[in-house]
DNA sequence: AAGGCGGTCAACCGCCTCTCA
DNA sequence: GTGAGAGGCGGTTGACCGCCT
């Protein structure tokens, strides 16, 4: 027994809202709040589903959004949160005044993805779910299974607090592990866990195990390197990392220095638990932004 | 000039979660 | 505890636009 459907799709119109349906919605809305979505259309005088309306209000018609081009900064903070939230729109949204989770999700997918995968150079590959690339393990890596495991649950862990922050007013915002965690994610620290994941996959095709770093899970994204890997017409078009990363080189081949070894064996480590992000206090505290113009 | 093609974005669809009786 | 109703969310679609050949 399926649900019933929430309006009668013979009786409601679909497609672009012309200004004048525009302007009924915002004059009903600003004069007497939305009830129920679904009682809205009747109320109004409009030949529209109440979750048309609704989506028409909070993408467009909402008097606090920000139209125009997202900011170099605007950017930054989704590519950072994406990486902690996945396709979380809504969540990435609300830390962004003014967007909304359509926009977040368009602009995503029309410009930073792409860019993203670029960076990293991993290819694209629609609509396969990830499993399909997952299911394959032959040879089980049972360290770095273990570690990308504790990454998600921590990176699971931390989106739940970042949500529960995000209730919080500013002046209530403490310093949580989530912030550690989000501060170690995106510096070199993280970048260097990324690229030797990244390295791993390209050396062989397992190792998608939990996606540690979320990037285009369930967006039926899946992700590929290695020599195999054919340059798509998005690649084609890649301008490499160069635009991005400050003229420095475009490198696919995710050798680590010293120093990111070093900070590879602080992640591996990686103890877990909730009081147990102290060793994160001695880490750098700048969050490198690496995906500047 | 015109048709093809790819990118962008508003809107829709269907599932999930929450709330309340 | 349970089921129905409502809102929310993420994925997908399709119209529109600009560039290229």
């Amino acid at each position: 027994m399926g649900r019933a459907p929430c309006c009668d799709k013979e009786a409601v119109k679909r497609g672009a809202w012309t200004p004048e349906e525009d302007k009924v919605l915002v004059d009903y809305i600003t004069t007497h709040g939305h009830p129920t979505w679904r009682s809205l259309p009747k109320l109004a005088g409009l030949l529209r589903c109440g979750k048309s309306c609704r989506l028409r209000w909070t993408n467009y018609l909402r008097p606090d959004i920000i139209r125009g081009p997202f900011t170099p900064e605007e950017e930054n903070r989704i590519i950072q949160l994406h990486g902690m939230l996945g396709n979380k729109w809504a969540a990435i949204a609300s830390h962004l005044p003014g967007r909304t989770d359509n926009e977040v999700k368009n602009f995503w997918n029309s410009n930073l993805k792409k860019r993203f995968f670029c960076i990293s150079g991993l290819n694209l590959q629609a609509s396969k779910p990830p499993s399909a690339s997952i299911s394959i393990n032959t040879k089980p890596e049972p360290l770095s299974t273990r570690h990308m495991a504790q990454w998600e649950s921590a990176r699971v862990e931390a989106e739940a607090r970042l949500s529960m922050n995000s209730l919080l007013s500013p002046s209530q915002t403490v310093k949580t592990d989530s912030d550690y965690f989000l501060r170690l994610w995106n510096s070199e620290v993280g970048e260097s866990f990324r690229s030797l994941n990244g390295r791993r996959e390209s050396q062989s095709p397992i190792s998608q195990t939990s996606s540690s770093t979320k990037v285009g899970s369930g967006s039926g994204v899946t992700m590929q390197a290695g020599p195999s890997r054919t340059s798509s017409p998005i690649e084609q078009k890649c301008i490499c990392a160069n635009d991005m990363m400050g003229g420095s080189e475009c490198s696919n081949s995710y050798e680590l220095d010293d120093s990111s070894n070093s900070a590879m064996n602080l992640l591996l480590d990686f103890p877990s638990g909730d009081d147990d992000m102290g060793f994160l206090q001695g880490q750098p505290d700048d969050v490198s932004i690496f995906f500047r113009h």
